[in-house]
DNA sequence: CGAGCGTTTGATCGGTGTCAAGGATCGTGG
DNA sequence: CCACGATCCTTGACACCGATCAAACGCTCG
């Protein structure tokens, strides 16, 4: 994306910007903020159900998950995040983790005290409202998975799923719609959409038959976007993406 | 609650202080918000899909419900609100609808238009945040239920969704965690939790046989609120509630 | 080359959906 | 005060989607 060495903080304007451009101001007080830099290891987790961090997480690179466990042992993953998210932001106002986050691959983060993140809210109010609106965002994906999760048939679960990818990989830079990396087991595709993993595999291999996907390791290849658009029910409107993000036509 | 009459905003702050106590004049500059009244017959829409409102809808009394419709017909219910809830914040800040928002039963309402909210949280950052705060939490109920629609069995869902009314219902003056009323079909329930009608009728009988609950019309009578949890692997924490608002020791 | 992890596949089981019909309750109007 | 219709609840028989169990296969990385 950048020739010069991107601030570490940087892809938070990009993110923060989702919602629309901020003043200079704006971005160079994001920019001061205080931060610590870190990194994961695969599977480690950087939030656990019931801590109290004193951090925000700006995911730098790599991939992260939310998940939470139930009585019986399941795992039921809640939201992918990706370069730009921040992971842990409710921690900062709501007191401690009611869920597990968890990476997926390697991954750099920047950690941004809670207090900071409070008073940039409080100094520069544009800021504030722009992290309340990815919060915003974020509460409407929550949405359409209960959806995805609660009335759509495996099938479609998966194409759902996979469509919200492309868009967001696609959106943060990371990919294109048609062509991307995704670095999850099917087990994980499974505790995204309340399947097991035998069920996931059986179904995209079908989906693979049928030529709405191909599969090669983790890289999927989508031949007809907007069929599995329909295989999946998928609208983009729920993703809250500017009109300039979403590059090709749906 | 209340001997004198109430000011038609008094539950906006009663649930913004649900993080904490604001000061006086935070206080008033919510009670001097702009707003007009509205009320809802039961079954009408408060915002449709798609809809660009000028308006927020703080509901004063009566419930409603946000859901999606899916592509081969079928209903999911995302969140139930009550008496305090500001039912469609989301779209002063992102500007259309990506859901509907029903009324339960007879509802009274109060419009605050967008363009005062997003002023009062620059003027006033404590409501700001506050507010924040409530998107939060709603976003920490989202992954509930994501969960519970996801990786719970029929039987678990259904006593998790009636712990959760029980208690947001008792925290918002409401009623009693053990016996209280719940204005939902077993259809609505279905839509809440993913299943059929059927399957909800048939589940609850046999939580009733076994004397978790009794049901007398729309009433709920919980035997044993302890065992309830239980079955239905309900933990408080997600609801970030505040001590005082939890009566009885969990 | 072997271990470990993830993927693939088959056989069978079970929880929930579907279809269908009857019963209860409640508001409304004669 | 009763009749009626509408809506919701209840129940039974049966079907099916996805779960479970088990085993083999194939990467990938020491």
């Amino acid at each position: 994306m950048t020739q010069s060495p991107e601030h570490p903080l940087a892809p938070l304007i990009q993110k923060l910007e989702y919602s629309g451009p901020l003043s200079s101001d704006d971005r160079n007080a994001i920019l001061a903020l205080p931060y610590t830099l870190k990194s994961f290891e695969p599977h480690s987790y950087i939030v656990r159900h019931g801590d109290r961090p004193a951090y925000s997480c700006l995911l730098r690179s790599g991939f992260a998950f939310r998940h939470k466990v139930v009585a019986d042992g399941g795992r039921q993953i809640c939201s992918i995040h990706m370069k730009g998210d921040i992971v842990d932001l409710q921690n900062c106002l709501l007191g401690y983790a009611d869920h597990n986050v968890q990476v997926l691959t390697h991954a750099e983060v920047a950690l941004i005290p809670c207090k900071a993140v409070r008073e940039i809210t409080v100094e520069r109010p544009a800021v504030g409202l722009a992290m309340w609106s990815d919060t915003l965002v974020d509460g409407s994906i929550f949405r359409e998975w209960v959806t995805n999760v609660g009335r759509r048939q495996a099938r479609r679960r998966l194409a759902h799923l996979l469509c919200e990818f492309s868009l967001r990989l696609e959106a943060a830079g990371l990919g294109a719609r048609d062509h991307y990396v995704l670095p999850m087991t099917q087990e994980q595709l499974a505790d995204c959409t309340g399947l097991t993993p035998v069920h996931v595999n059986r179904t995209l291999r079908q989906m693979d038959l049928d030529g709405l996907l191909e599969r090669t390791n983790r890289a999927v290849t989508v031949n007809d976007w907007k069929r599995l658009a329909e295989v999946g029910d998928f609208r983009t409107d729920y993703l809250h993406l500017r009109e300039d993000q979403l590059q090709i036509a749906q």
